[in-house]
DNA sequence: GACAGGAATTGGTAAACGCCAGCATGACCG
DNA sequence: CGGTCATGCTGGCGTTTACCAATTCCTGTC
């Protein structure tokens, strides 16, 4: 075990976060069952050589993700096991090839153009600035699960030509990775062109989400409003509690 | 704004948490605006008397709860004002508190009884144990909003009759706080009673939503599914960037 | 054998120190 | 006038040391 948690001197990320990744991947890999504890922060030093600070923010770090708590006085252990990845802004992509499932998208449109006065509201920008507008259809084992239409002021996406599946890998090429957002969900019911889309009755069950996602600093930077599939499609999210 | 920061030495909860609240509080009290910086953990230092090590735990918790964000080399700033709290593991009542509203709540049973298969399942015990069963139909300006069907373990709940509106705050005085927790959101169609509660007609869109929460240790805690009204409820979360 | 008490072990908080890395500003030079 | 480089600010990382608080377990006693 000594081996697989001692840092590698010729990398230059910070050691914690190098304890923190070698953790996660000797308990991924079995080495210490759910439930069961961790070595002490003491003896995790003597094994590291590392001094306990440092091991203590390794293990808040798989605290925050979920994958370690503590008990004081007894001792760090392994979390239960919990399957489902969260809600936590991730995008379409990102979620079904976590799944396993094949994403497909089919573009509808994808132009500059300038924002309706809302989506200019929301995005706090002018409404002759301009904008990327991204229309798509996802599909899931073929069939289609979502619309989706998303509108990014163009400053953070100069080359709509080299937008792949996914809208949040582009962005964070350009290192506008958005950090925060608001999230709006409603039941609703599909109208005939949806319906049409979907290959489903009118007025069945949709649901709509609104997405709002901003940069560190709170600048907006996506503004999605989608339908999905009432019938194909449950959106699941992980909960944590409230700081405090 | 020293005194305001400074800590009291009569009380003994931690130092960098007593900071954090005082930052809070100047912080909310307009002390300092968004997007303006706050004193540098140097300054803070020498203005509170505490280590860096300290100043620098207080700011994370900030960080945490999305009032502040950090700048390497330039400085720690606070955090654009987001309005709405988000779905991290709050109940109806304190949602609707928060957001000023008064709820209501109308009990339709609050009985022990022994739980379903799928509900012993999704609660990880047996089925003859025993299990609190509570219906309710949650109220929004007097008008019928959700019905809320949830199912506890009946160690976790004593006390029936001292259960007030929030589920979560009788469950916290027994000391079983759920920290955790996985919900399942869909759009769907009203069955003829949930019409009948809410009087609406029939095959309007309802929201359903399967929530269950877990104690630190992963021990399953409540397992509750409810239907929304889709035309009067938004279901709103905030998104924080995945770790790493 | 059961219980009370205490020691050892675990995580929790706090200090003081040093150095590194990104950023902004202003002085300097072309 | 404009670009560039140095400098001094900011936060980011890591070590050592110390003591507190909750838990566990063993030990001695009744």
């Amino acid at each position: 075990m000594r081996e697989k948690l001692a840092a590698r001197a010729d990398d230059s990320t910070p050691l914690y976060l190098q304890l923190a990744a070698n953790l996660r991947r000797h308990i991924n890999d079995g080495g210490i069952d759910p439930g069961n504890a961790l070595p002490s922060e003491r003896d995790l030093m003597e094994m590291t050589g590392m001094s306990r600070v440092t091991i203590r923010k390794a293990i808040e770090k798989l605290i925050e993700e979920g994958l370690l708590f503590r008990k004081q006085g007894s001792g760090t252990f392994v979390a239960p096991r919990i399957e489902a990845p969260g809600s936590i802004l991730s995008g379409f992509s990102e979620d079904a090839r976590r799944r396993g499932d094949s994403p497909g998208v089919i573009w509808m449109f994808r132009t500059y153009a300038t924002p309706t006065d809302e989506e200019a509201t929301a995005l706090e920008i002018s409404q002759t600035t301009s904008v990327a507008r991204l229309g798509r259809v996802r599909l899931l084992g073929g069939e289609p699960l979502a619309i989706e239409h998303a509108v990014v002021p163009a400053r953070f996406l100069p080359n709509l030509s080299e937008l792949g599946d996914s809208l949040y890998a582009a962005l964070g090429s350009g290192g506008f990775n958005p950090v925060t957002g608001q999230q709006r969900i409603r039941a609703s019911l599909a109208t005939p062109t949806e319906a049409g889309i979907f290959s489903i009755r009118q007025n069945s069950e949709v649901l709509r989400i609104e997405r709002l996602t901003r940069l560190a600093d709170g600048t907006p930077v996506e503004f999605t409003r989608s339908a999905y599939r009432g019938d194909r499609y449950d959106f699941v999210s992980e909960l944590r509690c409230p700081p405090d």
